[in-house]
DNA sequence: CAGTACCTACTACATACACAGTAGCTCTCA
DNA sequence: TGAGAGCTACTGTGTATGTAGTAGGTACTG
């Protein structure tokens, strides 16, 4: 199994909207991209071929154009990530980044209350005994 | 006032490590910096130094040595950065992004109830009536 | 005073990134 | 059947980024 290259910024819009969106085309890909930024349809294309080769990426023909989809989970993408973002950013302190996500995150009460309910499943599933009996099937 | 240009990933780390631990010396940033990677002593100083030019940095002599400040404030850097996480990887699902750093931050009880409070912190900051000037185009 | 230890300025450079153009293929439809 | 639309492969390019070397200054140290 290759190591997985760290995906660059325009990369990790691309996988979040696979993930988010099923598998697309480079042109769905091109209207859905978050960013608004206006970029020819060939930018895109290029990028995620250039995301195939890593190993970020996957096609098969479909119809007329190529359909792409992740070839990587979201854990696997995210976790380094957001591990990363944490220890880089906020020295190690999870919780300051909670802080700072929270303050930006214009959240309406609905979500919040879901948020809630995260920390407790989280706060349960934190070894509920001391020792570790968590099951991973990979 | 400028524009603040976007702090790259090392950029990034270095901010954070003078937002933390007060004025710094390069040496002492070198030792610092969250990722544990080997790097020479001119490269950070190099960094740090394009950094200044951005207007990211200041500093002052100091006994031998430069003693260097972030001249920018955190919530000015971070949260442009947060929103554009948000938007970008997790497509504007804030709780999306929550739920993602949280799996990944390994709190312990103490900090979890600590991001409950902010919670309700945030739910009660969170417009009591729509006071806030607040667009919405139907 | 010579040596050395540490600092800064300046320069250099490989690589990655984002972006886009060109050429060529294929399918449709008028 | 040929013109056009849309797709892909390939190539090119400007710029940022991370890295580090070299030269030269300053200061302490024996």
């Amino acid at each position: 199994m290759m190591k997985i290259e760290k995906p660059s910024e325009l990369e990790m819009q691309i996988l979040g909207t696979l993930w988010r969106s099923g598998p697309l085309t480079v042109r769905e890909v091109l209207t859905l991209l978050p960013d608004e930024k206006k970029r020819a349809y060939t930018s895109v294309l290029s990028v995620m071929q250039v995301m195939e080769k890593k190993g970020l990426l996957d096609r098969s023909r479909e119809g007329l154009a190529d359909r792409w989809r992740p070839r990587v989970k979201e854990s696997q993408i995210l976790g380094p990530f957001m591990k990363r973002l944490i220890s880089n950013i906020f020295g190690g302190e999870a919780s300051s980044a909670m802080q700072c996500l929270l303050k930006e995150a214009e959240l309406d009460r609905e979500q919040i209350d879901e948020i809630r309910k995260l920390l407790d499943e989280h706060q349960n599933a934190e070894k509920p005994q001391s020792a570790k009996k968590r099951e991973e099937k990979p």
